[in-house]
DNA sequence: ACTATCACG
DNA sequence: ACGTACGTGATAGTC
C-alpha cells in the first residue's frame, strides 16, 4: 500500500474547534474545548483517511509576512482571545507526546509548509491529503492530492472532499487557477485585495477565457464587460500583487521531510497521562482500544425479519442482561394526503414502526424488520414479555415511543435521553450519538454524517447495512449508557430526582400532549378576521402618515421612515442599525402620531400571525391543538412547548388575552386553573433562611407591598403605589440575578439609584445577601450550581476570561438554583395531580403547564373533589419554611378560570 | 442561518 | 471602558 500523507493546517483547525465547542475547562481552571475538538477531529480523520505519515503545521506565534511592505494586507488579522492562546501551548505538547509531528518555522506560514511538503510528498511517491479550514489551499489539489475541508452543519463537523472535480464544481475555475481567481475578486478574510470591481462571477468568467491573470492583463483591452477592463487596466498592480498574496509556496527548505513524519503508536503512555491532566473522559476510554478501526462495535449483530429470530434473540438474554431498544418509526410527513383530505389508514401509515434495534451491554444486537413475517403487534408483544418479566425497558426519549408502548411507566424504563439532560441540562442535544461520544467514547456516527438529510424509510431503502448498524448501534449505546448513568447520577446526586421526579413526568407530559385543548375554530377564525380589518386601516394610515408604501414590518424600512425621513430622535442602535423595538416607540409617542399607530400595528400583526393564523394551523380534526412538552431544553430544569407554544398565549394586554376565551372544555367539563403565588420569592425566603423574609411570607400579604414597607421604612398601610413598584420590581431583579444596570433599566432610574435600592434590599434582607453570594462562590468553585432537588446546572461562564462573560455567569449562578427548584416543585405537583385523578378513578384530566400554573379540564360532577385536589397536591408538593400558595379559579374558558 | 421583535413565566 | 437583568418559542425580514 502506498504511503498516505496528512499534513494538517494546524491554526485552521483549532480554530474552527475553538468556535465549535462549547467553553470546556478542566479543574485547574484551564481552557480545553479547543484542544477536545481538534482531537476529536484528528482522531476522525485518522479513523477514517488512515494516513500513514501526518504532519501539522503551525504559524509561528509573530509571524513576519513574507511581503514586509505589504504586511498591512495580511498583518491585521485578529489576534486570537486569551482562552484559544492558553491552549496552543498545551495541544503542541500533547502531540507531541502522541509521537505526532508538528512543524512551525519563524518567517513561514503554514500555507507554505504544507504546499512544500505536499509537492515533495508527491515527488516521493506518496499520496497526500490536506486538511484546513482555509480555501486557499485548495490550490493544492492535484491527482495525488485532496483537501479536506471542514464544514460545520448542525452542530455537528464534516469534511468535504476536494479532489479536481469537486473543485471545478464549486468553484468553477480549476485548483491551479485559484491563486488567479483571489487574484482578481480578493478575499476579504484573508485581507487579500483584489481588482475593485470584479466579483466572483466576473472573475470565473475572466479566467475562462484567458486562463490566468497575466493573461488576463496581457489582453486587458479585449475584455467586454467595461466596469471590469476599466477597473484592471486601473490598478492591473492589485491583480498581480493578490495573486502573489493567493500563492502557496512550494518551494521552501524545511528543516523535515516528509518520510519523518510517520504515525507513531498515538495511543502510548505519556499521551494517556496529558489526556488525563486535561479531564476527557471520552476520549480516555479510546485508549482500551486504539482506534476505532480494529474495534468491532458489536460481538455480534443480528439481522431478521422473522419474529422467530426476534423470539430466540429475547430468549438468550439472562435476568443479568441489560435491555436496550431504539424502535424505528415512520416519520411523519409521509401522510398520504389528496386535496386537504385524509385518506383512511393514513393515521395507521405515518404512526406505525418500521423495525427495531434491540442490544445488550455485552455488545450483542440485533435489528429487527416489520413485515409480513414479523408484525409490530409482535414486537410489542415480545417486549410486553420481557418487562412482564421484571426487567427494565432502556431507551431515548421513550416519550415518543409511547403510543406503541403504551405498557410503559416510570419504573419498567429507562430514559437515556433525560438522564444525559439531568447529567448535563446546558448539552443542546441527547440523542444516542451524542451520548456515545460525550460519555462512553465510542462511536457510532452521526445520522446526518452517514445519511444527511434523509428520511429513516429512505435511508434504510438506500443504505441498509449502515442504517441497520446504526440503529444496532443506538440501541447499544443505550444499554452502555444505562449502566452508565445509573452510577453517574447516583454520583452526582441526582438519582432522586431523575427516578422521582423527571421519570414520572415523562409519562405525565406524554397524557397531557395525548389530551390536547379545545379550541374554538370558528371563534378564532373571527378573531383573526377582526384583526386583519383592523390591520389594513392602521396600513393605509400609516402610508398616508409617512407619505408612502414601506414594509412596516421591516425594522429597517422602518427604521428609515422614522429616523432619517422623519428625523425622530432615535434612541438605541442595534449592530445592524435603528433599534425600532417597542422600548424606544414607546418614548416617541408624543413626537409624531405615526408612533401609536405603529404600536398598535406591531401588537395586532403579532396576534394574528402568530396566534390567531398560527394556532388555526394547529387544530386537529377533533378540534383540538396539541402541543410537545420538551423535557430536554432549558439549562434550569424548567419545560418548554413548541408546535405550538402553548405557555405564551397572551395574557398581560386585554386585546391578546382574547385568545383565551377561545380555550375551552368539552361538553361535560369545565376548566380549572391552578397557579402557585410568588414561588420563586418563595423559595428564595426557604433557601436562603433570611428571617425576615420568611416572616413577611407567613404574613400572607402583599409580598411587594411588605418588601416596600420593610426596605423603605414606611408603614405597610401607607406604601405609595411607586413604592410598591419599585420593590416589586427589585424583587424580581434579585430573583433574575441582580444587577444595578438591570433594574435601573427595568425602572427607568439611574444606576445610582438602582444600586442604592439593591443595598437597601440587602440590609433589609442580609440572609437574602449572603445566600446569592454563596451561590456564586460555589459555582466558581465547583463549576455547577444546584436546585433544592439536585438539578445540577454547569456554569461554565464562570471561568471565563470575559468579562461579560462572568457577570452573566454571576447572574445565573443566582437565578439557577431558584427558577430550578421552582421547576422541580411544580413537576411534583404535575405527577401527583395526576397520579391521583388516575388512582381515584377520574375523568378529570391535566392538560397544560405554564410554569407555575396546571390548567385541569374537570369533569362537571368532580369540580370539587379536583379542586381541592389540585389545591392539596400543589401546596404540599414540597415543606419550605414559608407555605406555599396556590389559587384555583374555575370557568368555561382558560380566560375565565385564569 | 441570523437578527430583531415580542408573546409568556 | 465595557454593556447585561433569568428562562423560553414563533414570526418576518434579511443575508
Amino acid at each position: 500500500m502506498a504511503d498516505k500523507l496528512m499534513l494538517i493546517d494546524g491554526n485552521s483547525i483549532i480554530n474552527r474547534a475553538f468556535y465549535g465547542v462549547p467553553d470546556l475547562t478542566n479543574r485547574d481552571g484551564q481552557h480545553t474545548n479547543a484542544i477536545y475538538g481538534f482531537l476529536n477531529i484528528l482522531y476522525k480523520l485518522i479513523d477514517d483517511e488512515k494516513p500513514t505519515h501526518i504532519l501539522i503545521a503551525f504559524d509561528e506565534k509573530a509571524p513576519t509576512f513574507r511581503h514586509e511592505k505589504y504586511a498591512e494586507y495580511k498583518g491585521n488579522r485578529k489576534g486570537m482571545p486569551d482562552e484559544l492562546a492558553e491552549q496552543m501551548p498545551v495541544l503542541k505538547e500533547l502531540l507531541q507526546k502522541m509521537q505526532l509531528k508538528i512543524y512551525s518555522e519563524a518567517g513561514v506560514e503554514a500555507d507554505d509548509i504544507i504546499g512544500t511538503l505536499s509537492k515533495e510528498g508527491v515527488t516521493s511517491g506518496m499520496s497526500v491529503t490536506v486538511v484546513s479550514g482555509d480555501r486557499d489551499l485548495l490550490q493544492l489539489v492535484n491527482d495525488d492530492v485532496t483537501v479536506l475541508h471542514p464544514r460545520t452543519k448542525s452542530g455537528k463537523t464534516e469534511m468535504i472532499v476536494y479532489d479536481k472535480a469537486a473543485v471545478i464544481r464549486d468553484f468553477m475555475v480549476t485548483p491551479s487557477q485559484i491563486r488567479d481567481l483571489k487574484g482578481l475578486m480578493g478575499d476579504s478574510s484573508d485581507n487579500i485585495p483584489g481588482v475593485p470591481g470584479i466579483g466572483e462571477k466576473t472573475a470565473v468568467k475572466l479566467l475562462d477565457v484567458y486562463g490566468t491573470v497575466e493573461e488576463v492583463l496581457k489582453h486587458a483591452d479585449e475584455i467586454e464587460n467595461k466596469r471590469a477592463k476599466n477597473n484592471i487596466q486601473a490598478h492591473p498592480e492589485l491583480a498581480v500583487l493578490s495573486k502573489d498574496l493567493a500563492t502557496i509556496r512550494c518551494d521552501l527548505k524545511l528543516k523535515i521531510k516528509p518520510n519523518q513524519c510517520m504515525v507513531g503508536d498515538i495511543w502510548n503512555h505519556d499521551a494517556f497521562s496529558e489526556i488525563e491532566k486535561l479531564e476527557f473522559k471520552s476520549i480516555l476510554k479510546r485508549f482500551e482500544h486504539g482506534t476505532d478501526d480494529n474495534n468491532e462495535l458489536f460481538k455480534e449483530l443480528v439481522v431478521s425479519d422473522s419474529v422467530y429470530d426476534l423470539k430466540s434473540f429475547l430468549d438468550s438474554f439472562t435476568d443479568k442482561d441489560v435491555l436496550a431498544i431504539r424502535p424505528v418509526m415512520k416519520e411523519k410527513g409521509m401522510t398520504v394526503s389528496e386535496g386537504g383530505q385524509m385518506m383512511l389508514f393514513s393515521e395507521d401509515e405515518s404512526q406505525g414502526m418500521v423495525g427495531i434495534a434491540i442490544a445488550t451491554s455485552e455488545d450483542r444486537a440485533g435489528f429487527f424488520m416489520i413485515g409480513d413475517k414479523l408484525g409490530e403487534a409482535d414486537v410489542i408483544g415480545l417486549i410486553s414479555d420481557w418487562v412482564g418479566a421484571g426487567h427494565i425497558l432502556i431507551g431515548n426519549d421513550i416519550k415518543s415511543y409511547l403510543d406503541i408502548f403504551p405498557y410503559l411507566d416510570h419504573k419498567n424504563s429507562f430514559d437515556t435521553n433525560i438522564a444525559a439532560y439531568v447529567v448535563r441540562p446546558i448539552d443542546k442535544s441527547f440523542a444516542e450519538e451524542d451520548i456515545a461520544m460525550a460519555y462512553l467514547g465510542i462511536s457510532i456516527g452521526s445520522y446526518e454524517g452517514i445519511f444527511g438529510k434523509k428520511s429513516y424509510m429512505d435511508a434504510l431503502k438506500d443504505d441498509r447495512d449502515d442504517f441497520v448498524r446504526y440503529m444496532a448501534g443506538c440501541a447499544l449505546v443505550n444499554a452502555k449508557a444505562y449502566l452508565f448513568f445509573k452510577d453517574e447520577l447516583k454520583r452526582i446526586k441526582s438519582d432522586k430526582l431523575f427516578y422521582e421526579i423527571e421519570m414520572p413526568l415523562i409519562f405525565v407530559l406524554h397524557s397531557m400532549e395525548q389530551y390536547g385543548i379545545l379550541i374554538e375554530r370558528d371563534e378564532l377564525k373571527a378573531y383573526g378576521d377582526r384583526l386583519g380589518e383592523r390591520i389594513l386601516e392602521l396600513e393605509k394610515d400609516i402610508y398616508e402618515n409617512a407619505g408612502e408604501e414601506f414594509n412596516i414590518n421591516s425594522p429597517k424600512q422602518l427604521g428609515v421612515i422614522l429616523f432619517e425621513k422623519k428625523r425622530l430622535p432615535y434612541g438605541k442602535k442595534t449592530k445592524t442599525g435603528y433599534s425600532t423595538s417597542a422600548e424606544v416607540l414607546e418614548k416617541l409617542r408624543l413626537e409624531d402620531p405615526i408612533v401609536d399607530m405603529i404600536l398598535e400595528y406591531r401588537q395586532l400583526t403579532k396576534l394574528k400571525s402568530t396566534y390567531a393564523d398560527g394556532l388555526a394551523a394547529f387544530i386537529d380534526d377533533d378540534g383540538r391543538i396539541r402541543t410537545t412538552f420538551n423535557q430536554n431544553i432549558t439549562a434550569t430544569g424548567r419545560l418548554s412547548s413548541s408546535d405550538p407554544n402553548l405557555q405564551n398565549i397572551p395574557v398581560r394586554a386585554e386585546l391578546g388575552r382574547e385568545i383565551r376565551n377561545i380555550f375551552v372544555p368539552e361538553d361535560g367539563y369545565v376548566f380549572l386553573d391552578a397557579d402557585y403565588s410568588q414561588i420563586e420569592l418563595r423559595v428564595l425566603a426557604h433557601m436562603s433562611g433570611d428571617e425576615r423574609l420568611i416572616d413577611a411570607y407567613k404574613q400572607d400579604a402583599d409580598i411587594h407591598r411588605i418588601t416596600a414597607s420593610q426596605v423603605f421604612g414606611t408603614p405597610f398601610d401607607e406604601v405609595t403605589d411607586a413604592q410598591r413598584r419599585n420593590a416589586k420590581a427589585v424583587n424580581f431583579g434579585i430573583v433574575y440575578g441582580i444587577s444595578g444596570f438591570g433594574l435601573s433599566k427595568d425602572l427607568d432610574i439611574t444606576q445610582k439609584q438602582a444600586k442604592k435600592y439593591i443595598e437597601d434590599y440587602f440590609s433589609t434582607y442580609p440572609g437574602v445577601h449572603s445566600f446569592i453570594e454563596s451561590l456564586v462562590e460555589e459555582g466558581k468553585k465547583k463549576g455547577y450550581v444546584t436546585s433544592m432537588f439536585g438539578r445540577r446546572r454547569q456554569i461554565p461562564e464562570l471561568k471565563s476570561g470575559n468579562f461579560m462573560q462572568r457577570q452573566f455567569g454571576e447572574r445565573v449562578a443566582m437565578n439557577s438554583p431558584i427558577q430550578g427548584t421552582a421547576a422541580d416543585i411544580i413537576k411534583i405537583a404535575m405527577i401527583r395531580v395526576s397520579d391521583r385523578l388516575k388512582k381515584e378513578g377520574l375523568r378529570s384530566r391535566l392538560i397544560l403547564q405554564i410554569h407555575d400554573e396546571l390548567l385541569v379540564e374537570t369533569a362537571v360532577e368532580e369540580i370539587d373533589r379536583v379542586k381541592k385536589l389540585l389545591n392539596e397536591e400543589m401546596v404540599n408538593a414540597c415543606k419550605l419554611k414559608v407555605p406555599l400558595i396556590a389559587d384555583v379559579g374555575q370557568g368555561m374558558s382558560w380566560g375565565e378560570a385564569h
